[in-house]
Parts: structure tokens; C-alpha cells; sequence
DNA sequence: AAGATTATGTGATTTGCCTCACACAATCAA
DNA sequence: TTGATTGTGTGAGGCAAATCACATAATCTT
């Protein structure tokens, strides 16, 4: 089912042309030599699924901008039971604060699937950020973003039920990769039941069963393991 | 028990001269004058032990920096129970994302006890950011840091395991107001057990359990409601 | 100082999720 | 294509923490 892709060696495989550096909101305000200054910084590396982009405590002195695919951040808890901290999807970014201080990643960098990722090494960053200081905001307002949607993951998960802990689940998915259809949502999975089960704190099966529970009451329909329907969207937004 | 506190009308009153700027890390480097700046551009205010400082929905539109005192962040998830999202000591601050654009409080901003609370008005702030843009770097890292406790918060709230969780709670408490003594680490809490339970999404009547079993196995005691002496600092390091 | 209010500890009971177990489906690798 | 691996759904049972209930302690208020 899965569409096989047709990579070019140089370039930006879903623009066309560059390094896809004007889709990524840290980079929106800029003009075009500033964008081509940045481009020229930019290393792409291609991983296959399920590969580790980064390592825990591996030194983090790069920015990552996934260009293509989609990456999982996850850290590990004392029973060495998986924590999914964040889903990166094309264009989203992690990394900006490495570019404060020397620091060691305190999570697993994963491929999801298939990906492009693109970097920058904290030196140059820093190079174009002293001549080009109006970046930083851009730097803040990224991690501004990612306060509030850790502060809505504690909210999500401290709440101790299984119910509004799917429902969060579900909803940010749609956020991040809903399409919209004639019939409803589609969520076009690349988690795997575990990996949901690992971002919202609960098991495999809890997540199987509250989604079968969710099909029963016709909210969502589950079209295979990679595909889900949202039907009513409201249940979701109950947030 | 409760010391009485002596007001002072004007000035910091825990330096005796000025209004704190120095101890508050975001203006740990800045230089006499710089110094001198900021202090002008701080309104300071008092409030007492359950006052509400910010409320969810109103303007964030201030720089909010404890003077003295302590605060709690809280939301509420949908059946209205509350969530803490960070606990603000002496020298903490919060707001800085205000600086970037208006946005409403996603929490309550409540003094967990009596409390002196500096703010400086975003408008303010961002003129003194543009005359002084190395600025930016500390609120940055500050950011970080806010980045880096949420993340922690996390990884010990989706365990769903009750004794790691209090494990959590009580290493952030010594981090953050532990005193060192002959026979132990003192925690003077602010919190009640609720807050405590609300901070890592249990409920009151655990915390009370899992700390009397705690104090059964001598890893601490409870001297009494607001006080309790950490014996084996390390259990709560297993981290 | 006395009463009212709020906070705390602890027992009894319920409940929802985890754990374990296993069949079956989907995907991968050569 | 075939077997091996990885992912998924669902039942049964146990258990930790929530809930409910109440006595007592600490703290506010005037």
C-alpha cells in the first residue's frame, strides 16, 4: 500500500528545488539571501525506519529540522519503559537550545519512518545568528511552542484517566496530520499502538481497547492499523 | 511558629536595597548600570497566602519575578481538578513567552504564601531588550530550563507508578528548597498534601499514605505538616 | 481564647488499568 | 513466496490507587 518514493540526491525532495527552508516557521521571515545563507549551512542525511538520528547523551550541538518523514523523541523511565516526549513531522525542529550551551540529549532521536533530516551544526548557527540577531525570536517563539504543548501533555497525562488521555491523544494527531475528507478526519498513522501508548502513559492494550470502544460508539472508524476515521471531531475537542 | 515578617515599603526585602534584580539569573550578567535599569522598569507588589497573582485567561502581558514568597502555576483539566504546573521560589520568574507576542495565561498564578511579586510590563521590557539585545540569550536559556523541568515532569507522571512519582515530587522539593542539617536535608514545604498531590497527579490521601510508609522504612520523618527531614537522600536520586 | 474552617491520616470498598496469555494479522527479509 | 518477525485485539485475573467515609489535628478568624 505503502507509495514508493522517488529520492533526489540533492535538494529538497517535497519542494522541489531548495532545502525546504522556507516552509520551516523558524525561517519564514526571512529574505532571500538570508534564506540562502541558511541553505548553504544545511547538512541532509537520510534515515531508513526505526533508525536513531540521535542517542541519548550523545552531545547536542546541532539543530535538527526534519525535512521529510517524521521522527519520535523519546527518553526512558527507571523501568526503562518508553516516554514519547514529542512527534516531529515535516518541518517541525528540535534542537534550538543547543545552541545556548554544550548540553547532552536527554532523549532517543527516532525514525518513524523513512526520513530527511536536515541540520545545522551549533557553530554555523550561532555565526548566522550574530549577523542575522532578529533569528532569535523566531528561536524563542519555537520553544515557546514547545512549552505549551509540553504543558499540555503533563495536563493530558496527570489526570490519571485512560478516557481523556486517548482523547488527547487523538486530538493532537489530527492537529498534526489530520485531512480533512467528505466523511470526516483521516489520521494517517505512522505510530504504532505502542508508540500512542507510550506518548499519553498507558498500555498497548489500553489503546486498543478504547479505540475499539471509541468505533463501537461511532465516533472514529479504524480503517486498518495505519489509518483512523475520525467521524465526530467535537469528542475530541472536549479540551 | 510562623515568623512574623517585617515589611519594608520600599526596596528588596531580602537584600535591603535593591529590588532583587541581581540574584534573579535572567539579569545575572548584566552590569551596574544595565542593573540599574531594570530596577526602574519593576513594579513590585504584595499578596497574601492564596491570592490569586495571574488568572487563566487574563493578559500575559508582564515579565512576573518572585521577589519573596512562593507560587504555584495551576490549570485544570476538564472536571475541574487542578494540575500544578511549576512551583515558583525566590529569584523564579515566569512569562517570559510574553515578550513575543499577547497571549492569555493558560494558568492560575497563585501565592502559596505570603509573597512580594515583581513585574515588568512587556512593552518595557522589550524597549530595554532592544537597547540591550544580549538579553535575549538569558530569557532563552531561561526557557530551557522551563523546557528541561516540564520534560522530567513528564517522564514521572506517565510511569503511572504511584512511589515514583512521590520519588519525583520529593527530589524537585530538595532541589528546589532543601536546607542541609547534621541529620538530614530539610524540606520547609509551602505545599499541602493536595498541592503535592495535584503537582504529580495523584491524590491527596497517597501522598498521605506513601509518605507515612516512607517515614516507616526511615528513609524520612515528618517532623510535622510543613516540615520533613530527609534522611536517605539518595532513594529519592534514583532518578 | 473559642469556634469555624481547612488540612491530614487511615480504614473499607470499588474500579479501571496493568499484566499475562494467546490467537491472528501485517510486515519484513532473503 | 515463504518463514520469521513484529504488531494487534481480546479475554481473565490481580492489584494499586481512587473513592468514600470519618475522626482528629492544625490553622484561621474575630
Amino acid at each position: 500500500m505503502e507509495k514508493t518514493f522517488n529520492f533526489p540526491t540533492e535538494g529538497c525532495i517535497t519542494c522541489g528545488s531548495k532545502l525546504c527552508t522556507k516552509k520551516v516557521s523558524l525561517f519564514s521571515k526571512l529574505n532571500e539571501s538570508q534564506l540562502n545563507t541558511i541553505t548553504s549551512l544545511i547538512e541532509r542525511k537520510h534515515y531508513k525506519k526505526g533508525d536513531i538520528v540521535l542517542r541519548f547523551g550523545d552531545d547536542f550541538d546541532r539543530l535538527y529540522i526534519v525535512n521529510h518523514g517524521s521522527l519520535k523523541a523519546v527518553s526512558y523511565n527507571e523501568e526503562g519503559k518508553e516516554q514519547i516526549l514529542y512527534i516531529l513531522n515535516e518541518g517541525d525542529r528540535i534542537g534550538e537550545l543547543s545552541l545556548l550551551k554544550k548540553a547532552e540529549s536527554q532523549y532517543d532521536l527516532v525514525a518513524l519512518k523513512e526520513s530527511f533530516v536536515c541540520t545545522i551544526p551549533k557553530y554555523k548557527f550561532d555565526e548566522f545568528i550574530k549577523n542575522n540577531p532578529e533569528v532569535i525570536f523566531a528561536v524563542l517563539e519555537s520553544t515557546h511552542e514547545k512549552i505549551t504543548s509540553l504543558e499540555k501533555l503533563v495536563g493530558a497525562i496527570a489526570s490519571n484517566d485512560g478516557d481523556s488521555r486517548l482523547r488527547f491523544l487523538i486530538n493532537r494527531l489530527i492537529k498534526q496530520s489530520g485531512e480533512k475528507r467528505a466523511d470526516g478526519i483521516i489520521i494517517n498513522l505512522e505510530l504504532t499502538r505502542e508508540d500512542m501508548a507510550n506518548f499519553v502513559g498507558v498500555t498497548r492494550e489500553t489503546v486498543s481497547r478504547k479505540l475499539s470502544k471509541l468505533a463501537d460508539e461511532g465516533i472514529l472508524k479504524i480503517l486498518d492499523n495505519k489509518q483512523i476515521l475520525i467521524i465526530d471531531k467535537t469528542y475530541f475537542e472536549r479540551y
